[in-house]
DNA sequence: ACTGTATTTCAAATAATGTTGAAACACCAT
DNA sequence: ATGGTGTTTCAACATTATTTGAAATACAGT
């Protein structure tokens, strides 16, 4: 399919590292193969910008250890309301938790992509190191 | 320490199902008490701000492979130097990759920690189910 | 239907992040 | 020193994310 794999490297001088070890790895169109495709990246950089933010961190955190209504997340996070709501919503809309009504209330909980990116190496309770 | 654990959920009506795990837990104290403290969290929200872009992943996934002069990763990512610059000093700000200067080239590569975020579920190559 | 509580939506203001092209810097070879 | 290549920096601009307070929705009890 690709008819000139180590030729392309040959157009643009490299390091002797570099070349040597990009030309084990079949060249600039052999690394390319090996990277995800480009759906499965924009996939990926929207759960993380869905974490990056400390409230919305603490959220995942706080339904890590059980389902909870809005308003007791609003008592941890001590914030308005329309500002949680924001949050809520950004999370929810990635895919990482989820809301049921119950009565009054919203009980969210975490959905098995937010679960397993709740578990995860830095999130474990209090400092980590 | 926590002289009043129970008490402080008896102050705001909650949905009974919440209320009974919310009890098992140690009340909102000791939820509290199960959270990352903020430090942690504003930590790891910059990582995952690091990583919330498609360009960024791509670079990472690539290093993942094997350490790259900046020219290479601009010809896999075909973008201006200037835009590529700043995404690598996004993720060498985060302390996810580092530059070693060879030359005129500079060498990227991932750091432990950036080996350690890029080596994880749905970051394999290609799609992932 | 009416009231009260829980939660969301909206639009306007503010803040943060990403993009662009030109200019600067660093390094090697001459 | 000069010139060429690889890479970064800068400032202006464009885009996107977050915060805010007010108004809207949804539900339960009366």
């Amino acid at each position: 399919m690709t008819e000139d794999r180590k030729d392309r490297d040959a157009s643009l001088p490299l390091p002797p590292d570099v070349e040597e070890s990009l030309c084990r790895s079949g060249g600039i169109a052999g690394l390319v193969e090996q990277l995800p495709d480009d759906a499965a990246l924009t996939r990926e950089s929207t759960v993380h910008r869905a974490l990056a933010d400390p409230f919305r961190l603490k959220i995942l955190a706080m339904l890590s250890v059980q389902p909870l209504c809005v308003c007791v997340i609003k008592a941890v996070l001590a914030i308005a309301d329309s500002k949680l709501s924001y949050h809520l919503s950004v999370l929810k809309t990635a895919g990482l938790i989820a809301g049921d009504q119950q009565g009054n209330w919203i009980i969210y909980r975490l959905t098995e992509d937010g679960a397993m990116w709740a578990a995860r190496p830095g999130n474990g309770p209090r400092q980590e190191g």
